[in-house]
DNA sequence: TTTCGCCTGTAACATATGTGACAGACAGTC
DNA sequence: GACTGTCTGTCACATATGTTACAGGCGAAA
């Protein structure tokens, strides 16, 4: 999997790194090394400096804050191959402004941002679409930072169950069923910014609204029309 | 004020336009236009097209977006003159993510975004500023998700509190004075995600508290260092 | 001045959310 | 099988927050 090839495949995931010309991505290739965290493993934490920019190969990734009490909010998750991060950070403040930590066991690829830093000087377009990324990073904080206001626990929930279901089985399966191996309470509470004892009362909830049903280990979605109605606020 | 030098020098004041050539702004100049905006006027709302980018000349913007009861989360103020928005809107989903509203008398000049997109081209070194310019922006997003999650209201406001005084006064000035005139605590609560009457409620918390006075009309921060205990989250 | 409307302080109440505690289900290890 | 630890469902309780209502202060307009 670390063969020169294989890394270019993975570059060539990458929407800003798409159009570099094949010997750039040979290039870009050679200069980077490939690094494994074990679960819970911090990858970074707020306030270092920011030196390098990752890029996943496999694993989990989350973003987080945490507060004074030790509770935690997660920003993002980062799990398909291809996914980055670091870009703004890299760009503006020099300094991480979140904790990154592995989520399963998660292997990274690794550049200098130094060398990012030349590539999108040199070729204009790049840098275009590391703005887009940015751009659609901040989409998503916009609207987290709009449902932690002014949706419910509840509604949250249903609403990434939806979002869940939707990249799972597409639109028009009936009968999702989502596995709760890979989905602990306590990792969801901290995704919708709440605490997990919620959580299993929030399930509970639409449970009662017969939006799903709860059997061991898996979540099935049993009426998608009304959990999206539910996650648009009640 | 429409004098094209004084058009030159508010882009100047935009970081980003801020290394082109004379010639380059002179262009930009004649290129753009002014509005105005009463308060309370919509700028522009979420969804549609974007196909203009703003810098602020006077007045006051704020983007936010509203639920279904019609409670609203304010996400951003702009209130400095040069402050520039729909940076990441433009180069990513092309439509704008939240809705814009003047809150007093607003005056904003309008570029269009293939004029700024050519531009970026031909200057990487602008097109990085921009990446610059949207972490910015990511940073202040982060850090309202996280107090949203994981902060009561009174931390919130506590927060909100230091961060005026200490762009009014500078952060050595004892009896700083914040006028309520232009603040009014709807706007404050839609800020704070919350409702008027809590900020109402959480005013007089941090009176009890000893770090703040209110007299009429004005809020008199009597102990910043208590302020700052607080705003971290008791 | 009077009237009116907006902003503020306050109250009582309902709801949403966080805390602490506990028992059962399950998987892995010994 | 017995032990252990983790995850889950549930409870009682405290706190934080949202809702509704109302009265007083103040300035603008008549």
């Amino acid at each position: 999997m670390n063969t020169p090839d294989a890394i270019v495949a993975l570059l060539k995931a990458v929407p800003y790194f798409a159009g570099l010309s094949p010997d750039a991505l040979k290039t870009l290739a050679a200069g980077c090394h490939s690094k494994s965290f074990g679960a819970g493993q911090v990858v970074f934490m707020e306030g270092d400096p920011c030196h390098h920019l990752y890029i996943l190969e496999s694993g989990r990734v989350k973003f987080c804050r945490m507060n004074a009490k030790g509770r935690e909010q997660i920003l993002r998750v980062f799990d398909r191959q291809g996914d980055t991060f670091c870009i703004p950070s890299a760009f503006s403040t020099e300094r991480y402004i979140v904790n990154a930590m592995a989520m399963t066991g998660t292997r990274l690829r690794v550049l200098d941002v130094d060398r990012v830093n030349r590539l999108a000087q040199e070729h204009p377009s790049m840098a275009l679409k590391l703005v887009a990324t940015a751009g659609e990073h901040m989409a998503r904080l916009v609207t987290l930072a709009e449902d932690l206001s002014l949706k419910t626990v509840t509604a949250r929930l249903a609403k990434y169950l939806c979002e869940l279901a939707v990249a799972e089985g597409g639109d028009h399966h009936e009968e999702i069923r989502l596995s709760r191996d890979r989905l602990p309470e306590e990792e969801l509470a901290s995704m919708l910014g709440t605490v997990r004892v919620h959580v299993s009362r929030s399930l509970m909830n639409l449970v009662r609204a017969r939006a799903i049903d709860l059997t061991r280990g898996f979540i099935r979605i049993h009426d998608l029309a009304v959990l999206r109605e539910i996650s648009r606020g009640k």
